[in-house]
DNA sequence: AATTCGGGGCG
DNA sequence: CGCCCAGAATT
């Protein structure tokens, strides 16, 4: 049996490890960000639920993406397909042409699946991590991130955001790799009973506005009482990372053909790997030689080939250059191709690269028309 | 455990 | 120009 005193003790004074949580949280009521896809801690307590739809939709679409970037898709797509029922029902190319720009297209078939998938069940996502772990383009993440934000149910949610504040809040020196399931048993440990959506938003909130990979705002921190960063004077320090590898430069032509009438002939990428069924004009392998002796013969079809220019694309792990070539084509498209017409270029699955080797040829081509 | 997947914004 | 971002799937 413990002394009256110290049993007095325990329930009028709070008990450490909470301490975390409450503190973000109500720094969270006060400075949370409005976004598309959010409920507000204000709303949330009126009784107002977020729509599992919308959070799994915006998740997918923010994995390894700002939210700054994701924007414009999130109210694109909302607007286009309004719930899982209404994005099942879409057309893959329908949803890939939507996608285009926003990078790692294969999350965007992962999407149609899970919404198949989704649907088929009755249109209601499982309300458990492991449930909704089993669905495609779902992983540790974000079925944590689901779990706790659209059913406010405790689940550990550790993103970029969350390594970084947990590893300055204990100076965590392991390199980031190693330390992923030291910093999960510390998330684990703060979680709260109460409000563990929030939770999960405060901390993401926080290591996006003030707990920054450069130049963090610890002056406005909620948690600088706690943390062992700030102590020792070097947040920036961490996380602690493995050094990278440097990043192979690649090398090819990409030929951009018109029509009489000034459609573009294209054709569609594999459905696995690079760009997986996304929509390219013409290239030549991405490690060829490109010079005056080799262009004719890398042309996939016959063509009076001029060079007008040079454009650079950065993946995330390689470089690559590509001469862009220019040639007026008659008749009809070769096998494997089609025409795009002008006005529907814009709309194509085009990604960024493409776009630019269009843009080289002919300026303005992938930009949307605007009505005057 | 290591690689393969885009693209953009910020210092 | 380097760094990293509401990571997942594959090998």
């Amino acid at each position: 049996m413990a002394p009256p005193d110290q049993t007095r003790k325990a329930q009028t004074r709070k008990p450490a490890p909470d301490d975390t949580a409450s503190r973000l949280l109500a720094w969270y009521d006060v400075h949370h960000r409005e976004l598309p896809w959010r409920v507000s801690p204000r709303e949330h307590a009126r009784g107002v639920r977020p729509d599992p739809y919308r959070i799994w939709l915006s998740e997918v679409m923010l994995q390894q993406t700002t939210v700054e970037a994701v924007k414009s898709y999130f109210r694109v797509f909302v607007e286009k397909w309004p719930d899982v029922e209404a994005l099942a029902a879409a057309p893959t190319e329908d949803i890939m042409k939507a996608w285009a720009g926003l990078g790692y297209y294969s999350r965007a078939r992962n999407l149609k699946a899970c919404a198949d998938l989704v649907a088929t069940r009755g249109g209601r996502f499982p309300d458990t991590e492991a449930g909704l772990r089993d669905l495609p383009g779902i992983g540790a993440y974000t079925s944590a991130a689901i779990t706790a934000i659209a059913f406010d149910r405790p689940a550990t949610v550790v993103d970029g955001n969350v390594e970084r504040v947990i590893s300055r809040l204990f100076s965590i020196t392991t390199p980031l790799s190693e330390a992923k399931t030291e910093i999960r048993a510390h998330v684990e440990a703060m979680v709260p009973a109460a409000r563990p959506g929030d939770f999960a938003q405060a901390m993401m909130d926080l290591g996006a506005t003030i707990c920054t990979p450069r130049r963090p705002r610890c002056m406005l921190c909620p948690l600088r009482g706690g943390c062992s960063a700030v102590v020792s004077g070097d947040p920036e320090n961490f996380p602690v990372r493995l050094p990278k590898a440097d990043k192979p430069q690649r090398r090819g032509a990409a030929f951009v053909a018109t029509r009489e009438d000034g459609a573009v002939l294209l054709r569609k990428r594999p459905e696995k790997g690079l760009l997986g069924g996304m929509t390219e004009v013409p290239t030549t392998g991405w490690t060829a030689r490109v010079d005056g002796a080799t262009t004719q013969a890398a042309a996939p079809f016959p063509g009076d080939w001029r060079r007008v220019g040079t454009i650079t694309h950065v993946f995330t792990h390689f470089a690559l250059e590509l001469e862009v070539f220019y040639a007026h084509i008659k008749g009809d498209a070769p096998a494997g191709h089609f025409w795009s017409r002008v006005h529907e270029i814009s709309g194509e699955a085009l990604p960024t690269v493409m776009k630019k080797a269009i843009e080289a040829a002919i300026p303005g081509a992938t930009k949307k028309q605007r009505p005057h």
